[in-house]
DNA sequence: ATGAAGGGGAACGACG
DNA sequence: CCGTCGTTCCCCTTCA
C-alpha cells in the first residue's frame, strides 16, 4: 500500500533535516520555521519511520540521535527552504498521512512527554486540546473536554499497546514533578514547564525580552497560600489569560 | 454525597 | 545487564 503523499512529506522532511543539520550550530533565532517543523515532526510520526528518512547517513553518525534532532531544532535558524517546504505541504496531505504510522521509528531517541506537550502547545489543531495560561512562564492547561483527545493522541505516537488515557498520561506528568521538568499548578489541570525545560525548548522566545520566569511553586516552601492564587487568577483573567474551553 | 481531578506505590516494558 | 522514561493498574484523597 503506497501513499503519494509519504512522498512528499518524506521529501519535504528531508529537506528539513538538511538544513537542521547545517544550522545547528550557528546562532539561533526562534522563528516560525522551528514550529512549523516541530509541528510536523511531532505530529506526523510516520515521517519518522519512513525509509527515505531512515535511509539518511546522519542519523546514523555517533552522537547524532534524534533527541539532538529536537534540540537542535531550537537552534534553528530560519531558513526559506524549510519554512516554505513546510508551508506548502497542504494540511489535507499532512492530516491524511497522519494516520499512516502510528509507531515510532527505530535508532532514535523517543520523543518525551513534556517535549509533545510543548510542541503541541503550538499547533493550532491542538488548541482545543492543550493552551497556554501564561506563555512567558510556561503555565498551561488541558481543555476538560478534550485532554482524553490529547493522550490519545500522545499513546498512539508511542505505539502503546493500549490506549493513552488522561489519567494514564498525568501520572507520567507527576512523575515530571520529581524531576522538576514539569510541575503542578494547584488549578484545575494546569502544570508549568520548568525554567528550564521552558528554555531548551524555546531558547529565542526569550531572547531579547526581559521576561522573568515565575515559578508557582518555590523549592523547599510550601504553595501559595489561596490568597496568592485568587490573586493570581484574577490577575490572569484580567489580563486576557482566560482560556476559551471548546463549547463549553 | 458525588464526580472529576489529583496523587502515588508498584510492577512492568520498551529502548538506548 | 542496567538505567531511563514512561506505562499500566489500582486504590486512595482532595476539591468543587
Amino acid at each position: 500500500m503506497s501513499f503519494p503523499d509519504q512522498d512528499i512529506l518524506g521529501q519535504a522532511f528531508e529537506d528539513a533535516l538538511e538544513v537542521l543539520q547545517q544550522h545547528s550550530d550557528r546562532e539561533m533565532q526562534y522563528s516560525q520555521g522551528y514550529k512549523n517543523c516541530l509541528s510536523v515532526i511531532n505530529h506526523h510520526p510516520h515521517l519518522r519511520a519512513s525509509p527515505s528518512y531512515s535511509a539518511l547517513p546522519s542519523t546514523e553518525d555517533p552522537g547524532y540521535s534524534w533527541r539532538t534532532v529536537i534540540n537542535s531544532a531550537a537552534d534553528f535558524y530560519a531558513d526559506d527552504s524549510v519554512y516554505h517546504t513546510l508551508q506548502n505541504t497542504p494540511e489535507s496531505q499532512v492530516m491524511h498521512a497522519a494516520a499512516v504510522q502510528p509507531k515510532a521509528g527505530k535508532g532514535r531517541k523517543k520523543l518525551r512527554l513534556f517535549e509533545y506537550l510543548h510542541e503541541s502547545l503550538y499547533d493550532p489543531a491542538m488548541a482545543n486540546c492543550i493552551q497556554w495560561v501564561d506563555k512567558p512562564n510556561g503555565v498551561f492547561q488541558f481543555v476538560s473536554k478534550n485532554k482524553e483527545k490529547l493522550a490519545e493522541l500522545w499513546g498512539e505516537r508511542k505505539g502503546n499497546r493500549k490506549i493513552m488515557t488522561y489519567q494514564k498520561m498525568a501520572r507520567a506528568l507527576r512523575n515530571y514533578g520529581r524531576t522538576g521538568e514539569i510541575i503542578k499548578i494547584r488549578r484545575k489541570l494546569t502544570y508549568q514547564f520548568s525554567a528550564v525545560v521552558l528554555q531548551r525548548l524555546a531558547p529565542s522566545y526569550f531572547l531579547g525580552k526581559e521576561t522573568v520566569y515565575h515559578p508557582y511553586i518555590q523549592p523547599n516552601q510550601e504553595y501559595q497560600c489561596a490568597d496568592d492564587w485568587t490573586n493570581y487568577n484574577s490577575y490572569m483573567y484580567n489580563n486576557g489569560y482566560a482560556l476559551q474551553h471548546a463549547n463549553s
